[in-house]
DNA sequence: TAAATCTGTCATTTACATAAAACAGGTTTT
DNA sequence: AAAACCTGTTTTATGTAAATGACAGATTTA
């Protein structure tokens, strides 16, 4: 399932209106695959549009590999190419799979720079104002498609610890454990965004594309705040994943998810 | 904060997906409030579009009291309307937080109906193919807002346990408690789209605004799939977050989700 | 006070998605 | 084989978002 929109089509027109409704009816199994879609004229009046505006939106559905239009007879649903490519994290042990991830992904590094904590950053750090911090802004790449787009502001006393070249060849988080910090808690928070124009353009992606975004604040054993992530994922190439299982008994039976497994 | 555009701009168009971007940034703190905006010709540069529609994209965001213009100097950002409103929900313990949601926040059934299962689904749940599902749309509101829209897949034979009555006033979860099913594990998944005309209608956004999306795999204690979720939240009333610690010593040292504590 | 920078506004032009309608030529159905 | 239905293609028209450029007036900076 590709939900960034071909760029054939009209960024935001109503033929991609169209064709993000019936991809998600796709998706959902409306029309399931082997199956035709309505005819053209028939989805026209549907949405409400002109046949030509349907048309288009076929045309990037075939595009996708998502149907298969038949002259004379009509477009059929085809079976969801599997996206081997996929990269899944585990949302609960996050970290330690990033670590393998630094093994199979390259990063670049496209800003680096310390100065005073924006406003945000140093409340969720703890930090004085204008408390100086290391600003580095990474792009991360698997097999050559850039998947996230990262900003960590770090403290500069610990930053110190690391250089840029580290910077591009290790994960952060690596880093820390090398310089002997005592990581001791992280608070993480998920959300969507939309790409802006530069996002947009390290991620290779359209402007205005949704994007999955991740924030972290990690603190030392005192509480004090370590590192600030705020990560923007790519959602045709990355995914947030995780198992819960069901434990304990009676009032007491609450979820709890499971650590080591992967699906 | 309102990610609904006004009317007075195109859906879809650029204004909107400028309008969008900086609405984003804005709650992202990239533009803290209390500081100045670039002006119109830098912002008009950056985003690569004319300076009207970059005027278009700020006088939206003035009607939303987001920023206030001031003619011949630029525009300050404000301070955000407290909507203390925001939901959040522990993404590792959700279930039993969505238990406690279901007393503050309303429902909405918007669509209610027994067929055969979507292919996808189907296999998800390891059905066999055909087998009938219930299928049910609702809408969850805070305060009056909608916040999730949600679309669920159950078994005909689980979901013959309750009704549409029970299902516009209780969460999901609690029923299957209720009916005596065991649940056992659940999957999950979180990613990132942009709404489509229908959840948008519902969700009161615009066309095109991002979307937070959950998808979920209830199974019982014997790997039968009992519920198929498929949420999208709005990002600007919900998010998912999370408490990690760090534990164990030495190579075995590792995170771990904090269970109880909310932030 | 002068210069620089910004917003407010207008007029003109360009670009383009969408609509509407008609016809040719496949495919399926009966 | 004919009828019904479908896609493929073209032509013309239209509405409108967006770009361009220019100028006035407000505000800040030097």
């Amino acid at each position: 399932m590709t939900i960034h929109a071909p760029k054939t089509l009209p960024e935001g027109g109503k033929a991609q209106r169209v064709y993000l409704s019936l991809s998600n009816e796709i998706s959902n199994g409306v029309y399931a695959a082997g199956t035709m879609l309505p005819g053209e004229n028939r989805l026209a009046e549907r949405f409400g549009v002109s046949r030509i505006t349907i048309r288009r939106a076929l045309d990037a559905l075939a595009a996708d590999q998502r149907i298969e239009k038949k002259t004379g007879a009509g477009s059929i649903v085809l079976k969801p190419h599997e996206d081997g490519t996929k990269i899944a994290a585990n949302f609960a042990t996050l970290m330690p799979q990033l670590v393998e991830m630094g093994q199979s992904t390259t990063a670049r590094l496209l800003s680096f720079s310390y100065g005073p904590a924006p406003g945000g950053i140093a409340t969720d750090l703890n930090l004085g104002k204008g408390q100086s911090v290391q600003t580095a802004i990474r792009v991360r790449y698997a097999d050559g498609k850039p998947f996230s787009h990262l900003t960590t502001h770090v403290p500069e006393d610990i930053a110190r610890h690391y250089d840029e070249a580290d910077l591009a060849t290790q994960p952060l988080f690596q880093l820390f454990e090398r310089s002997g910090v005592s990581v001791q808690s992280a608070y993480q928070t998920v959300s969507a965004t939309l790409a802006a124009p530069d996002v947009a353009d390290a991620l290779e992606v359209s402007v205005g594309a949704p994007l999955l975004s991740l924030r972290r604040i990690v603190r030392d054993i005192n509480g004090r705040g370590i590192e600030h992530l705020s990560a923007l994922y790519r959602p045709d190439l990355f995914r947030l994943e995780m198992n819960l299982s069901r434990v304990g008994a009676g009032d007491a039976r609450h979820w709890e998810p499971v650590i080591g497994a992967p699906e």
